[in-house]
DNA sequence: ATAGTTTTTGGATATAATTGCAAAAAATAT
DNA sequence: ATATTTTTTGCAATTATATCCAAAAACTAT
């Protein structure tokens, strides 16, 4: 399926960095560094919101309209970012995917299926327990998501 | 956001119970009871692989060809079980969702990101904590997904 | 059983996501 | 710097998914 190579993990890093990151990433695929990805990349960046492909999109266009960016790069580099590791997308069921960048260190998300509202957390006895299973079962695990769905206190109250 | 209204948890149960507990939830939420809903639920409930809706409503259609059974109508009903919880839906990063009933007991996903193979398993320590997080943050948890990506002992012995 | 009411359906249409392709941009070689 | 090669891009075409709507089926009340 996907054969591309990486080496580098996500952490919370700063901009500089995780560009340089990405830019070695590219070169060791043998891919080019272009303007539209950069601006990709830096718009998720600078978002602390999850984003849809077509709202990244919108950003892009109202903040740089000479690139005239396709709406087809965008679906193709979140692809190209998620593939290396770099961005992750959440499965919000009907409602589609939403893109984040792993810049922010590793979590998983608890969504109330009432609001929509998005919750963030680690907790490190699941990651443990998850590198656990998975050597057990003879896998190498490169990833993993994890939603939890759920109501919010604020519409338990309603 | 879903607003259904359910109340029986998915376990290991016989066809006759599975197809009890549909109807019941359709008539709880004043849905119709009809053939094309029956068909769609029968056959992924005898369908033991991932399905796609796609691939789903091939099956459907060669199996039940007087029935013309429009995608259209396969989409609604995968929607309509995934939201009161009957079937759940695998996102394949790229490859798109598929299918699988709830009807068997409560499960997470290991899947291999070079040959696309799935290997199933539950760790009640993780289920537990989730439980545990979820109530932590005031949540009330109705569900949750979790995949884990990685290679293989197949696909690393290439 | 029949008629009235509500919901679902298939097919058409609309929108979202992916892919093919020729022109443009980036990287490399000279 | 310029030419050559490789990859990417935007747009168009395709495919996947969702929505609209009038006809059909399911349910309710008689
Ligand atoms: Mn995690
Ligand atoms: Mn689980
Ligand atoms: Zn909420
Ligand atoms: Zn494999």
């Amino acid at each position: 399926m996907s054969n591309l190579t990486t080496n580098f993990n996500n952490k919370t890093i700063k901009y500089k960095q995780l560009l340089s990151n990405f830019k070695s990433l590219l070169k060791k695929n043998s891919l080019k560094f272009t303007v539209q990805r950069e601006v990709i990349l830096k718009t998720l960046y600078n978002s602390d919101i999850h984003l849809t492909p077509e709202s990244l999109h919108q950003l892009i266009q109202k903040k740089y309209p000479e690139l005239k960016t396709g709406i087809a790069t965008v679906y193709r580099t979140l692809s190209l970012l998620e593939e290396s590791g770099i961005a992750t997308s959440l499965s919000f069921g009907a409602q589609g995917k939403k893109y984040e960048l792993g810049a922010k260190k590793h979590h998983d998300h608890l969504i109330c299926t009432e609001c929509g509202s998005i919750t963030e957390f680690v907790d490190e006895e699941i990651e443990h327990r998850q590198q656990k299973i998975t050597e057990e079962l003879g896998f190498k695990m490169s990833d993993h998501s994890m939603q939890i769905y759920g109501i919010c206190k604020k519409c338990q109250n309603k």
